[in-house]
DNA sequence: ATAGGTTGACCACAGTTGTAGTCTTATATT
DNA sequence: AATATAAGACTACAACTGTGGTCAACCTAT
């Protein structure tokens, strides 16, 4: 269940709006990608070949849900990421983060609550 | 500068033995990769291609050297990761973590400090 | 010096990805 | 009704990837 990043953006349009139409995904991502609606159309249908979709038909035209869970799928890429990149260590992740873009006290703060919580 | 998956394997053998011949990347990397020696050479090819390596010759055969500083790269892929899978946020990123594979104590300790070093 | 192995140069080839065009059919508008 | 438009189906195509083969040149051990 390999997703390319341009599959990602569209999926997760469809994650932000389950049972969403191919010309509607193609406008909620006019902002960020300049893709004609043939480009979004082919991501669409690779998404469906490769199950990280379904459609259901409505009319002469089909609506689009997502068939992979956001938090399964993400969570698995967080793992291979730091797998492939920083040897499976967490903490260096972080560490590069904080430096290379500064994380922003918000961030600081969320991450304290959570390392709280594991503690526990 | 984009580096695959499988060439990063091999750019991760360069930064921790800089100046290294393709047999003995090749043997590095046995354990973990069923490479012949002729795909690791082509790997190296690419990254001198792209780059990301360089080379100095030592009598009939090649020393292989990183040209790209690990750090930056690290930082660099960390950050372009959060953002393709989590809209830039990391905090997300570290909770998606420890659900799916369990921080370590280890690990835990390791932020915990980070984060009070970053908030001085 | 001859045979065999090592090295780099160049070539191969299918699958994935990014990015879209064309064709057919159905709908909506004049 | 005729035409423009929109949706989906099928097709395209080059770059990148993973994986490795072939070949010529050179070195090493007999």
């Amino acid at each position: 269940m390999k997703i390319s990043a341009a599959e990602l953006e569209v999926l997760s349009i469809l994650w932000e709006t389950p049972g969403i139409a191919a010309s509607d995904v193609h406008d909620a991502l006019a902002n960020d990608k300049a893709w004609t609606s043939r480009t979004v159309k082919t991501l669409l249908s690779r998404l469906v070949e490769k199950g990280a979709a379904v459609t259901q038909e409505d009319g002469r035209r089909y609506l689009y849900f997502p068939a992979i869970d956001e938090e399964a799928y993400k969570a698995k890429a967080a793992g291979q990421f730091i797998d492939r990149v920083f040897s499976g260590r967490a903490a260096p992740l972080v560490a590069y983060l904080a430096d290379s873009r500064g994380l922003t006290p918000q961030d600081i703060e969320e991450l304290e609550k959570l390392l709280g919580d594991l503690k526990k």
